[in-house]
DNA sequence: CATCATCGCGTGCATTCTGCACACGATTAA
DNA sequence: TTAATCGTGTGCAGAATGCACGCGATGATG
């Protein structure tokens, strides 16, 4: 067992990590290189939109702002150049007539996929000289952290609505 | 050995995990708990610099703006708001007298350690559960990931200035 | 059922932010 | 020396952002 201390250090060492990786993640230049190597043409900042609306479809305005870390109007703006773009479909919700849920196009989806198969051709260099094992255990970990933040962060938010 | 469509399958559901991640690291909500527990008062857009000042200084203004993917105009503005904080010190370079060094004053320092010391009571209870061996497997592995994007950034961006 | 608070959504508007064009001094190359 | 490049900061115009607000739908309260 490690001791309190040891752990505080590699949590500290892990935390600047993903400091590391967000910083580099948020570089527009990467986004760009991407985007060209997908050979699609699309707005920067509609960039993560699109793909939190793939992750979550379908999803209303409100919710995917919250998800997104923005003002809600900000979002809604957004969304609408996505559907005039034909990349986003909007339409009202079954459940809930309130809430206009926003989901792919077909054409949003080629965009996507394109998207992924670019991302995969750039990412094949970096994990060439990965073993199996060790590229298994980083998305295992990784799944799991995520997951255990998320948790976290809605337990502190239902403790907030208190 | 894994075959190659297995690992494509799990890269992809590794950079699910680093979408998540990023889009939980970038929820305000999560500055503003972070500021406030820290109990210090700091705008959220200046919260990147101030953290990449710590990791690289002492660093010129155009090399921070790289680094943050914004115009170097934009970080000369925001640099000088910490600096007129007194979070920040500027100081011509010793040995290229054309850079104005960025460093932390000592109030700078005192600000980074509250939200280090926030960020890890914070943490703590995610990783309360967690095993000593995934926890620096988590490390290592991440610390490893985010080396080899760098490299690969490096030789993209060297390719890029041929 | 009636009333009122709340919610999801979008628009108008004022403010802030961002990036380009440009200038100036320092450095390097020729 | 001259010319090109680099790091830095400012003026300016356009873009983005968030707040105030209104509208319709939903839910809670009596």
């Amino acid at each position: 067992m490690a001791t309190r201390r040891q752990r505080q250090v590699t949590q500290r060492r892990l935390h600047e990590s993903i400091i590391d990786l967000i910083a580099i993640m948020n570089q527009p230049h990467r986004d760009e290189i991407l985007i060209a190597e997908a050979g699609i043409q699309l707005d920067r900042a509609l960039f993560p939109l699109i793909v939190g609306i793939h992750r979550f479809a379908p999803i209303g305005v409100v919710e995917l702002a919250d998800r997104a870390g923005r003002d809600h109007t900000t979002v809604s703006r957004q969304v609408a150049k996505l559907a005039e773009l034909g990349l986003v479909e909007r339409r009202p919700s079954a459940e809930d007539r309130r809430v206009k849920e926003a989901l792919l196009t077909e054409e949003g989806r080629r965009v996507i996929d394109a998207i992924d198969a670019a991302r995969g051709r750039l990412n094949q260099p970096v994990f060439e000289q990965w073993s199996d094992r060790d590229l298994v255990e980083l998305e295992r970990l990784m799944r799991r952290y995520v997951n255990d933040l998320v948790g976290w962060s809605a337990a502190e938010k239902a403790a907030d609505d208190r």
